[in-house]
This record gives structure tokens, sequence and C-alpha cells, in this order.
DNA sequence: TCTAATAGACAATCAGGTTGACGATCTCAC
DNA sequence: GTGAGATCGTCAACCTGATTGTCTATTAGA
């Protein structure tokens, strides 16, 4: 039996590490000249696969409207982190690209991430990590991969 | 050396469960008898001392602003959750006080919590699952006890 | 007793999302 | 071909939940 105390406990950890993984990620990647960048957009620009994607197809992926995906996507622009260009097959459509600042953002997201997980396995030990990894795989189970929250938390 | 794809994933995995979990905390507080309940509702009454705190008091506590609170207390008081009445030794300010329903809901919560933890533990094991405690909490290290998300994720 | 500070309400505003409607374009059955 | 209907992305209107600024009533303290 577990300590029925930690039921209210937990959520807050989950949250709370959450939340101090992706403010660290932010702070370094503003830091390593991204300092525009939202956790929205880095979400936004997982969205666009290798060879480009639709705004539609970034709005279903991630779970949100075309017209707000629409929004981010043209606000990413302005910051250059990404192309827009007619799609030649289909001349209603725009391609969404990853530009060269785009891509870097990603790459530096993913070794940030991998150096602050290093970091935290190095504290509490890397099989410790690991089975915490494992438990929340557990927990987390089939859920969708891009979590929608407008509206969730709150609602009257 | 953990896997550096883990970085990437690791986000997404705190989140995801933070996410089931409160669903599925709201899932049975409403089969409970407690379905206009919501996650800021809950947050909002484990934000009340009991011998009842004031608006502005609950508003730092939980990180927002005495407006902000203002409105959930009023809806609160609306769904029955609480009481408010004046403060007799100052009458501006409103004592807020769980009533029998708020008490309900809130002991029902650590239940339904302790509940589905157990039931994580007992899926991937008592010691694995106490590992992965420890491990958020190093994470999480000495964050504030309520996590404010308005305005955070986005922002243009 | 006068002054500064505080509790909470009201109003205006903002941000980020939503839905609805639209023009342009594509697809497909005929 | 061509006409009907679906789809892409934009524009406009609106909703929600927060914010800041302002106000009154009240309290605390010199």
């Amino acid at each position: 039996m577990i300590d029925p105390r930690l039921g209210h406990e937990f959520p807050f950890l989950l949250v709370g590490a959450f939340r101090r993984l992706i403010d660290e990620l932010h702070r370094e990647l503003a830091a390593a000249g991204h300092p525009d960048l939202r956790p929205v957009h880095a979400v936004a620009l997982q969205a666009i696969e290798v060879s480009g994607s639709r705004i539609t197809a970034m709005a279903q992926t991630v779970g949100v409207s075309k017209q707000a995906m629409a929004k981010t996507v043209g606000r990413l622009d302005e910051l250059g982190y990404v192309n827009r260009a007619v799609d030649s097959a289909d001349r209603r459509a725009q391609i969404v690209r990853l530009s060269p600042r785009g891509r870097d953002a990603l790459s530096r997201s993913g070794v940030i991430l991998a150096a602050l997980s290093q970091r935290h396995a190095d504290v509490v030990g890397e099989d410790q990590f690991m089975t915490a990894v494992s438990v929340l795989r557990a927990i987390r189970a089939d859920g969708p991969a891009f979590e929608h929250f407008e509206g969730w938390f709150g609602g009257r």
C-alpha cells in the first residue's frame, strides 16, 4: 500500500516537473539565440513533417482549429522559423517548411532536453530515471501524441 | 548515458500522465455527484484553509489576481462548494469556508487520487512507482506549491 | 482624528482560442 | 467538358478567462 497522501501530491509532481523542464528549456533556448520562441511555437514546429506540412494537417495534429494554427504559423513565419510556399500540386494549399533557423531551434531543443534529462538522471541515478520513464509511459498509456488544453482546465 | 531521444519524449510523458490522471479524477468525481467541478475549482478549493480564507489570500496562494479568484469563488458559491461570510474582525473582508459539499468533493478527490495512484502502482510495482515519485520530486525540486499557467504556454 | 493601506467589486481591455462564412481551387461523376 | 460538392486558408465576429485600473468601504496607525 502506498501512502494515500501521495494521491494529492502526485498530480502536482507531474505538472511541476513538466513546468520546470519547459522553463529550463526555454531559458536555454533564449540564451542560444531563440528568445522569442514560446512553448506553443515549439509544439507547432514539431508538427511539421520533414517534407513540409499543410496548415490544416498541422492543426489536426496538434488539435486546434486551422485558424488558430494559421495564426501560429504566421507568427513563426514572422520570426523566421518557417517558410511558406503554395503547394504546386494544389494551389489552394500552402506547404509549411522548417527554415534553417527552425531546424536549429528544433535540434537545439532536442540537445537541451536530452542534457536536462541526463542531468536529472545523473542526480537520481540512471536506472531510477529510466524506471520513472517507464512508470510515466504506463500511466500515460495510449494518450494522444499532442495534448490539447484549451478550455480544459477552466470552464466556468 | 540515457538515450538522447528521451529528451523530446520526456515532457510529453509528464504532461500526458498529468492530463490522464486529472481526466480520470474528474470523470470519477462527476460519477460521484460532482459533475460541475472543474480542475480550476479543485485547485481553488485546496487553497482554502480549514479555518477559512480570504479571497485575496487564496488569489495569492494560487497565483492569480484577486478579481479572477473572486470570480472562481463566486462560481463555487453558486455550486454550493463554499460559503462566504463577512469577517467579523474586518468588515471589508469575506471569509470563504468549505461547505459540507466542498469538504465532500475534496475528500473524494483524495480518495480517488489515492486509488488511481495505487492502481498505477499495482501495475508497475510499488517500488517502481515510489522510485518515479522520488525522481519527480527531484526534478520539481523547490517549485511553487501551485503552478500558475496563464499566458505561460502561448504569448504570441 | 487624519492619513495611508487594504478587501473586494465594477469596468474596460487583452489574448488566445472558437465557429461561421467566404473565394479559390480541386475532385469526381456524369 | 462541366457542374456539384468538398477542401484550403482567410476574414470577421464572438467567447472565455484572465489582466489592469479605479472605486467604495473599512481598517490600522501616527
